[in-house]
DNA sequence: ATACAATATTTGCATTTGCAAATGAATGTC
DNA sequence: GACATTCATTTGCAAATGCAAATATTGTAT
């Protein structure tokens, strides 16, 4: 950067490519799933389910990314259409024991092997170890995020200080 | 699966990792930014036009991965701020190009650092070709989706036939 | 027991999103 | 040159989203 000009391309950077590939992966799915009265997140949530039952709000909102006021009321649409269910706990009644009903569990099952036949065909171009190195390499990069976050916020937060000293 | 219960993990999928990663960047680069009065979307609409300026709608759209009608509206507020403009071309007056003003410039000019940096400590424990294997593997798996995309698209509609034969 | 803090979820409210329909503008057809 | 047709963008409307505040329950200190 010589010129002064920061030397960078957005369509080179780790983001937008993530975005990008996410988006398109998402709208595709979302589509391929419609006909069976389910959208992604919905989705998402009873894979989560099926994977692992019986689960908080709150973990089931870190498991999933989906924020949690959102995820209640996704929660609540999704108990109404009968695909989960929700009871609060005798011992601990101010958390919430999420569920899939039997008939989400059928669906769910529907499912999943239209996801892997997805998977299977947006990869079939790769060999197996690009794949699982795509794979391993997104989770270390979302741990290493996780951890650096304190770091991030402090970045940010110097910016004000600068701006507005005491 | 032996015993009529696919395998699988919605965890090990990709499009979930995929997700996961990208929503954690994104909230993450957010509240980087949010200082500036810019959000994400309003990051990447700038960055797409500091890379390549006077965009269609359309084009513009594409880039950046925004819906077409979210990104009409964005690109008004943006331009309530000043960040944009937007004129209707003289020789075809049904498209428009957008720029930056210049305003929009130096501010997206401050925010690209920000962006590199950010970049650079998300990956900073990663060996330089693990990066651009990534990123290659994630552009390579954007344009087989598009290619594929019919015969996804196919794969949805067979099942309404099979359903509900002529 | 009473008040107070901590935890988990839900709700109010304003904003954003996305589909489909509407609009505005150019092009081809007769 | 009026006509439908196609193309590019915008807008109506209902649904989804996310922050912050409210609610509900549990734990703790006095």
């Amino acid at each position: 950067m010589r010129n002064g000009k920061p030397l960078y391309r957005l369509t080179d950077s780790l983001p937008y490519l993530l975005n990008r590939v996410g988006v398109r992966m998402g709208e595709l799915f979302s589509r391929r799933i419609a006909g069976f009265g389910v959208t992604l997140p919905m989705y998402r949530v009873m894979a989560a389910l099926w994977e692992q039952g019986d689960q908080r709000l709150g973990d089931l909102a870190f498991m999933t990314s989906i924020e949690m006021s959102t995820l209640s009321r996704l929660v609540g649409t999704m108990k109404r259409k009968g695909l989960v269910s929700r009871k609060r706990l005798e011992d601990n009644a101010r958390t919430v024991a999420i569920n899939l009903t039997a008939k989400g569990k059928v669906l769910v099952e529907e499912l999943i092997p239209i996801a892997m036949q997805f998977e299977d065909v947006a990869v079939r171009d790769f060999p197996k170890h690009a794949v699982s190195d795509l794979k391993s390499t997104l989770s270390q990069i979302y741990d290493s995020l996780g951890t650096l976050e304190p770091e991030i916020a402090r970045a940010e937060a110097e910016r004000k200080v600068r701006k507005q000293p005491r």
